[in-house]
RNA sequence: GUGGCCGUAGCUCAGUUCGGUAGAGCACCGGGUUGUGAUCCCGGCUGUCGCGGGUUCAAAUCCCGUCGGUCACCCCA
């Protein structure tokens, strides 16, 4: 048996691949006109930057991270997700002002894969650091509703919550602490666990789903400010049109967050895994990490998730493709420059195959149109056909370009 | 971490019940048409039957072990 990629990652080889840079060139572009830069953090951190960010008591850092220690026997960690490395990032440049940034790239989860979860996976998030403002909130997740739109990931929705602040949390916590003790007896061996380190978890606990169902929500408890925070998130979304539903369940699995808190559910077809994305406020992560106060929003989204919810791209992979008989090679691959620098996405085949070769070749690779360079070279001109239809015309070679725009 | 299903050609799989020469479709290459793809016809290439051991005259098939894949639970993207 020949070598295998590790259990829980994949290739991704075209034709499919053309949805992955679809997806990925359309985030960037996206991500540029609501104003956000591109940024790039490393792959790895310090393990501390996620103990700390992420929180002890979750899930991912529990068990799930890929952690070594270097040559010199620094633990670094895989990053699990984006968000921490980037506020480490913004903090150790100074956390000056507001930085509204974009990425793209792996994570790494250990984990048993399955559809949709993988251990190495790729997720397109970005941040808004620097504001506590309403806007920024709804910003992210209107940015996020309109890119899974445009992306085609079919019936898009908004779970929106509310999970307070240093004001109000603390009081929240208790009650449903409280609440939660009195039914200790009901909950599975993991909430019990979760219920100690962090007791609002256990609200995601789908096995105790029935039992918490009655259960305080962060909603019910929120301080003043707070109130009026989720208040004019959901003003700036209704005016933006981004339809959207309170979640009063809904906490996430990372520790970090506070006030807004929200997920995109999608009905991915052949995937258990319905969250295509997610995020939230983060008011109290920059210091968690040993920096000055930075508030923030910000999110993420699962790209190999959404490429399991999109169809397949069907768009021409090629402009053209240059064939040419026998004489009239050297031509063929002059012509091919000349088109490609011009912009057009233009391919031939490696080598001299025959004509009905070529073709096949071309219409393997998805191209519209296809040139023929033969006898008709010398008088300046080439056989141009559409590959749809099949009708072809001779041309001049300089009308090339001119009769391919017109396609 | 736990459970179900599955490992045979590049891909999807049949063949395993009841041991007896390793198969099909697709893909790929060539030809029909030495200047035309997608359709049609003809031909060709492709295998450590996941791996190791056992039983047997004989194992893809039966037995034991092992590795891998996949789906699902938990949780998340």
């Amino acid at each position: 048996m020949s070598l295998r990629a590790p259990k829980g990652t994949d290739d991704i080889l075209p034709p499919h691949s053309r949805v992955w840079r679809r997806l990925l060139s359309t985030w960037e572009s996206m991500a540029e006109a609501y104003g956000y830069d591109l940024i790039m953090v490393p792959f790895f951190e310090s393990t501390e930057v996620f103990n700390r960010g992420v929180g002890e008591s979750t899930e991912v850092v529990q068990k799930q991270m890929y952690t070594f220690e270097d040559k010199k026997g620094r633990s670094l960690t895989l990053r699990p997700e984006g968000t921490a490395g980037v506020v480490r990032a913004f903090i150790q440049a100074g956390a000056q002002g507001v930085m509204k940034v974009a990425y793209s790239g792996a994570m790494f989860r250990y984990e048993q894969p399955q559809a949709g979860r993988r251990r190495q996976f790729y997720q397109v998030g970005l941040e808004y650091l620097g504001t506590d403002a309403a806007d920024a909130d709804a910003e992210v997740i209107e940015l996020g509703y309109r890119y899974l739109t445009a992306t085609g990931v079919p019936d898009v929705t908004v779970q929106l919550n509310s999970l307070g602040d240093d004001e109000c949390r603390p009081t929240y916590i208790e009650a449903l602490r409280a609440w939660l003790e009195e039914r200790r007896g009901l909950l599975c061996q993991d909430s019990l666990r979760t219920l100690e380190m962090n007791p609002m978890r256990v609200l995601d606990c789908k096995v105790c789903a029935g039992v918490v169902a009655d259960a305080p929500s962060p909603i019910d408890y929120l301080c003043e400010a707070c109130q009026t925070h989720l208040s004019e998130v959901r003003s700036r979304l209704d005016s933006a049109g981004v339809p959207y539903r309170l979640a009063p369940r809904l906490v996430r699995g990372l520790d970090y967050y506070t006030r807004t808190a929200f997920e995109y559910v999608g009905s991915a077809l052949d995937a258990a895994q319905t969250a295509v994305g997610g995020g939230g406020r983060y008011d109290g992560l920059a210091e968690l990490l040993g920096g000055p106060p930075v508030p923030g929003v910000g999110l993420a989204l699962g790209v190999d998730r959404i490429a399991l919810s999109v169809p397949d791209a069907v768009d021409p992979a090629l402009d053209v493709f240059v064939v040419n008989t026998d004489r009239y090679r050297a031509e063929a691959r002059a012509l091919l420059s000349t088109l490609r620098a011009t912009g057009i996405r233009s391919d031939g085949l490696p080598d001299q195959r025959s004509l009905k070769a070529q073709f096949k070749a071309a219409d393997r690779r998805g191209a519209v149109a296809v040139i023929v360079v033969g006898d008709e070279w010398e008088s300046g001109q080439v056989v141009a056909k559409r590959l749809d239809d099949g009708s072809q015309v001779v041309i001049g070679s300089e009308e090339i370009v001119t009769w391919l725009k017109s396609l």
